[in-house]
Parts: C-alpha cells; structure tokens; sequence
DNA sequence: AATTAATCAGATATGTTTGTCTGATTAAAA
DNA sequence: TTTTAATCAGACAAACATATCTGATTAATT
C-alpha cells in the first residue's frame, strides 16, 4: 500500500480545486466533475456531499443543480479538505507505529519525521485554492 | 485514513529494527517479538516469513527456531524493508492523485512534494539499522 | 523414539475502503 | 402541471487490508 491521502480525500481534493477554476456561484453537476476528473461520478457525488456538511461545498438541488464552493477560494486551504476527509492523523502518529512515539521516547526517526511532517503540514497551510488557480486550470486540461 | 506505510510494513519495520539490536545468529522466536512490540503474533509471523523471501531476514524452524537478520545490520536500510512489504509506489505517485503528474504536467504542489518525497526517500536510505541500535534499544525498552 | 516448540502454508474470518445501485426529494423548464 | 435532471439518503457489493485459525513440517530435547 503506502497511501498519504485516501481515494476519497484525493478526489475531495481534485474536485474542489477543479470548482475553485470556475466563475463564483456557478454550480457544476457531479457529472461533469466526474468526466472531467475520470471519477466514478456517484462517489465524487457523496464526497462532495459530505464536504458540504464542513461549510467548504455549496449544492443545489433539483435541475440544473450542482456543486459549488461554499466560500471565497482564497478562504480555502487544501488542509480544510484533508481535516473533513482524512482526518489530521498523520500529523500526530508515529511513522514507524511505534507506540507514545513522543520527544521523550522516540523512534530512530523521530526528528526527521517531524521536520518533513511540518513541510508537509506547511504544503497544505501556505497558500488558498485561488493561488493554485493558474496551475489547477493546467493540470486539469491536460493529460 | 491518511497512512505512510501499511500496518504489515509498519510491523515489518519494527520488528526488524528489534532483531538488529539483538547479537548476530540468535533468532528470537516470534512470540517474542510479538510480545515486546504488542503486535498479534501470527501476524508478525507471516511478515517476517514474507521478509525471508527478500533476504533480509532468516529463519529457522523446529523447537528453539525463531528470526534473525539474514545479513549485517550495517547493510540493511529502512527502505529495504518497505520496498519489500509497501513497495515504492509512494515516491513514484501524484500525492493529490492526479494522472500523469509529471514536471509538463505538474500538480499544482509538484514541486513542493518533489522536495518531501526526496527528504522521505532520504530518510529511509541515509542510515543503516546498527546506526539506529542505540535509539531502537530506548524506544523498544520504553512506554 | 517420543515429545515439544517452533516455522511455514493455506484457508478462513473480520473490518475498512472503494464503488454501485435504488429510490426519494427537489426545482427548473416545458 | 407535468416532465426532466439534478442532489441526497441509505442500502448494497466488491476489493483489499488486517487478523486468526488449523494443520503440516521441522528440529531440539527428553
């Protein structure tokens, strides 16, 4: 295995960084997320569900309804996804498993750890979804 | 979810930083083993089995049989281990789970990953297990 | 030679993640 | 007002990870 992120916290992920291109207050169906994203468009649906109960996704029912930010994308980190989907687990455990791994019992990889922990931590803080736009809008249009 | 390594790979890892504390050609049973690292023990078990097929670690069975390192802790690093259990999947992957994340098609934190990923990678290849014995020694010994 | 204590192999069980299906509800458009 | 197209809720299914069990094999000890 070897997994950071969740199937479904990548996709919450992708998808929201996909709404984060669109006009503010435009809703997209799970459908074209789905084609777009090559996801299987009823769970990108239910994940996009679930975020909505975390204030970050907007949905409006009935025809011609869809997805949408909840709030101002620049209001939006990649952290406030992985907190709702994952969890923020990893930033506390051990990343050998080694029990009450702490600085008074550390594991042989203790300090390394924390310090590549924090960057991670750092990589999901630093910026909002509106400065990833331009570099979003690329990757998403391409192979 | 968010997980680095497996349970089987974390398992893996502990189990083999434990017999590079222990003096060259003395398996240790797997009871033992279980026991000092809390693990169920048919489980660690079969992972040390799977890790024989890899070289890294030897057995022998009958009464009295039991594991040890197959080769000098100072030529086995932390990488081998999850090589042969998690695989290297991880260092290879886009961390959002986009397809064909490449540096013409960079994800929108490519190069930030870039970077951790090979910290990690470092991590795990920079030290051999005798360089980790003293630290092993006080984690396994403690709470 | 019999007993005992270990690995080993393979089947089975349990739990979680991932993915799909069905039908109810909602609201725009005809 | 009917049709249509969407979310939503909950059940279901499939795949995988984790864990346990059973019995065979092995080899030291009695």
């Amino acid at each position: 295995m070897t997994v950071i992120f969740s199937k479904k916290c990548e996709y919450g992920l992708q998808a929201v960084l996909y709404l984060s291109t669109k006009e503010e207050d435009t809703v997209i169906s799970a459908e074209e997320i789905a084609k777009k994203l090559s996801i299987p468009k009823e769970f990108v649906s239910k994940i996009l569900q679930s975020l909505t109960e975390y204030g970050i996704v907007y949905s409006r029912k009935g025809k011609s309804g869809g997805f949408a930010l909840a709030k101002n994308p620049n209001k939006i980190k990649l952290i406030d996804i992985v907190a709702a989907i994952d969890g923020l687990g990893v930033f506390n455990g051990c990343v050998l498993g080694f029990p009450n791994c702490s600085p008074d019992y550390p594991c042989p990889v203790h300090d390394k750890w924390g310090t590549l922990r924090t960057m991670a931590y750092d990589m999901l803080t630093g910026q909002t979804l509106d400065q990833f736009k331009n570099r979003t809008i690329n990757k998403i249009n391409n192979p």
